[in-house]
DNA sequence: TAGAATCGCGAGGCTCTCTCCGCTTGCGCC
DNA sequence: GGCGCAAGCGGAGAGAGCCTCGCGATTCTA
């Protein structure tokens, strides 16, 4: 959705270089401010104008899910690489704690994994049905072996990894101790 | 933090009155909206001054806070009912899944207790410390009869119940089926 | 190198938050 | 009842942010 890089012709010179400068300095504010930075901040940081900002990413969900795909893609890639892990109930729950772990680290990735009007990971995006469909191969392979309990989805797997994302945030805020992706990831474990 | 009804002089009559007539017009307006409701259009549908709306709650905080009080504390009250029943950990459950339940139901409510910048229920809030305690007699009673496992605090349980509420209310969204508080639930219980 | 397609830019419209201060209203006292 | 004043009201307007528009500049293509 963000933009059309795909099929269409490439980017002029000017406008590829104008496309990553702007990115890059979204990414770096992103990653200090989390999601309160303004488009004319960005604009005059990156030494543009805001409407070449607004030519390149038409609205803030835009630029915001241009920033993300980069991190979330690692997080795939992950889950990719663990596919054919030995233990995949292991490998399950390994990944799901790592995600909640870096991604509680990072301000502005929060603020886009946390539900909210200003996320670009909404129910239905593209972004987050390539996530549930990587949840899912990891998911399915520890249902096999009995380690996670029947009856849950890869959705379901994405949206209890954003709730535990909340709840882990609040609790570091506070200086909890408890991590919650631990209490998560036993109620995904069968019961009884 | 909302104001100061407590220890300064009464409101004069039409003080009184404005402010009833705008938490009123919040409280509908939040329901049906969200959070997305602007002063301006709150004063307007309140037939006051926008000037006025901010005399009585001073940031957006403060109005959101006070309307969330008064949903607040019929939670509040149903975990007071609950300090002695019969069985603690049934009690402790139950609670913890019909707030996410009601809750999930309430749009305004989720917007609120949902993390963000802007929520009114921060970490170290009065209204978070309430809730906390609220939680920690069930809890406390719970984890005596071995319910609930050892280690885990109100605050973190008020965290978990927070990320539930989000995962609730994607699962929703997209006609999910299984019921995140079970799941949370589960992993709230003494593992092995 | 010239024409066409594409891009850059920032003024400005719109909305939203919040402030300021002159005007109005209710309250207590004579 | 009438008076004086503290308390409250209101809305213009500052400031910030989001986004659009269209002309001039730049790059690509032939």
């Amino acid at each position: 959705m963000g933009d059309d890089h795909s099929s269409a012709r490439p980017l002029r010179a000017d406008a590829r270089r104008s496309r990553e400068r702007v990115l890059q300095i979204a990414q770096e504010a992103l990653a200090g401010d989390g999601l309160t930075i303004s488009f004319d901040e960005i604009a005059r940081r990156a030494g543009v104008g805001v409407g070449t900002v607004y030519r390149h990413f038409p609205t803030e969900e835009a630029l915001f899910e241009a920033v993300l795909l980069g991190r979330i893609e690692r997080f795939l890639a992950d889950a990719r690489g663990l596919a054919t892990a030995e233990d995949p109930g292991r490998a399950f729950f390994g990944w799901f704690a790592k995600v909640v772990d870096e991604a509680a680290a990072n301000q502005a990735l929060c603020d886009m994994l946390e539900s909210g009007s200003r996320t670009a990971l909404r129910p239905g995006s593209t972004l987050e049905d390539d996530f549930a469909a990587a949840i899912d191969r990891l998911l399915a392979r520890a249902q096999r072996v009995g380690a996670v309990r029947p009856g849950l989805t890869g959705q379901d797997v994405a949206d209890l990894l954003r709730g535990c994302l909340v709840a882990e945030r609040r609790a570091r805020s506070r200086r909890g101790t408890v991590r919650m992706a631990d209490v998560v990831c036993d109620g995904m474990r069968p019961s009884g």
